[in-house]
DNA sequence: CAAAAATCTGACAACACGTCAGAAACAAGC
DNA sequence: GCTTGTTTCTGACGTGTTGTCAGATTTTTG
């Protein structure tokens, strides 16, 4: 049974997050390569010009996309902040958020990396490209703003004249560096690393004793830390698979 | 058996150099889509089945490049651990080694980056993409190799069964991570982070520090110590934009 | 020097992108 | 209800690229 839209309007956007449905699938499942137009339309039960009304090309498809992305992970990372924790601890729940967001909605994940592809990048249009931009830019808003409240709290002092960006940077880098890593390099077991999960945890532990985040706590104190803010901060996201810092 | 035309095949060889060199110089400059097979034909002149015979497809000569890329980062890195100073030192100067990767080859950097992607690794053969890791886990082990020379001085401890192959991917990621955002987002002046390499350069040291890697010292030690690492271990390569820790 | 093997060549089929003139659906006015 | 103007849809087409392969050309062998 064909559904009834108020207006023409309405089919028409309706179809446009149908068509990004489908194309994250698409694109997830068997690649950039089988994500054509020709199989988008059919796929929509339309014809190919109608896709280039909503998109200019392929590649702006992959940007929507990436928007989507981004804002989910902010609204994550907007949960991590508003944690009533102690400053370091809402820092570590924007890790919890990251893992997340890496292991529950690896679509997003992965499109956020694809899209950063030069020879994707540069055929969107400026306006798309901007928005992409505005949602980075708040994201990591949100995530130096914690520094911020650490450093107004006593908790944490930047020394050196650094700037709570360059901190924040240092720790996007290494989190998102980690899961890269991980997705992109086939055999990082083989190379000695068991999990990942409990390697960027660990990192992000010594990285934040390395500024004196205060209060430093033992490690098997911030495993149990972990878990409490999987439960209490995020208690809707499914439940990340349990593992232990202390083997 | 066949036997040996060592002039034929010499010429081969050197047009397979020389194709790589042009293709790596048409990608940095052009982009990806620019290095198309025709374009390559025409340059190194000679005709387009004839660069099929020494690469199955567009992709493979991609991951060619990156094989060369990743053997000169390897002999960077092989000359920072080799370096005679203490276990904590010789980590920092493979961050100069780094640095100096991404300074001064950024070409080969670039390369290695869009060799992830999953549209071209999927499409090159087996063998080549052995190649590869084959490299790529010689980097790593001189890494963590630096670490358990660390361990076993006694300037390092691991505790909480952490390898030194996980503490080696989340250093990799902090430094990775930090140039690859730098090189793929397009504002990170107007996001508060002024320079990149000042932050990744305070960041390994917080990160060591976290680890409690001996010897600990002032920031303004550290500053002169990079300085003097890049002069003594890296005399021939050209030297580093000078920067200051302390501003 | 002739036969055999290796190598090179460029026309060709297959395929995808993005366009656009015309068809179809829709809204508005009477 | 009918006409008219507007919006939206359609798919054949022009363009460009990839990878193939039968035949031409060069090199090696005997």
């Amino acid at each position: 049974m064909p559904k009834v839209y108020a207006n023409k309007k309405q089919a028409i956007e309706s179809r446009e997050a149908q068509l990004l449905e489908i194309a994250a699938e698409i694109l997830l499942e068997e690649g950039f390569a089988a994500m054509s137009m020709e199989r988008l339309a059919e796929e929509l039960k339309t014809a190919k010009g109608t896709i280039y009304n909503h998109f200019p090309n392929r590649e702006e498809i992959i940007l929507a996309i990436a928007v989507q992305a981004i804002k989910k992970r902010h609204s994550l990372f907007d949960t991590a902040s508003l944690a009533q924790r102690p400053s370091r601890e809402r820092m570590m729940a924007v890790l919890v958020a990251c893992e997340i967001y890496v292991t529950h909605y690896q679509r997003f994940f992965r499109v956020e990396n694809l899209v950063r592809h030069a020879a994707i990048w540069e055929r969107c249009s400026e306006s798309r490209r901007a928005l992409l931009q505005k949602q980075e830019e708040r994201c990591m808003s949100l995530v130096s703003s914690i520094v911020r409240g650490g450093i107004a709290n006593g908790d944490l002092q930047l020394r050196d004249g650094v700037s709570p960006e360059e901190m924040t940077l240092s720790l996007w880098a290494l989190i998102y560096g980690s899961y890269l890593i991980d997705d992109t390099s086939p055999s990082l077991e083989e190379l000695g690393v068991r999990s990942v999960h409990r390697s960027v945890r660990i990192g992000v532990i010594r990285f934040l004793d390395g500024y004196q985040w205060k209060p430093i706590r033992a490690d098997a104190h911030c495993e149990n830390l972990y878990e409490e803010i999987c439960r209490e901060v995020f208690p809707e996201e499914p439940a990340i698979v349990a593992f232990h810092l202390l083997p």
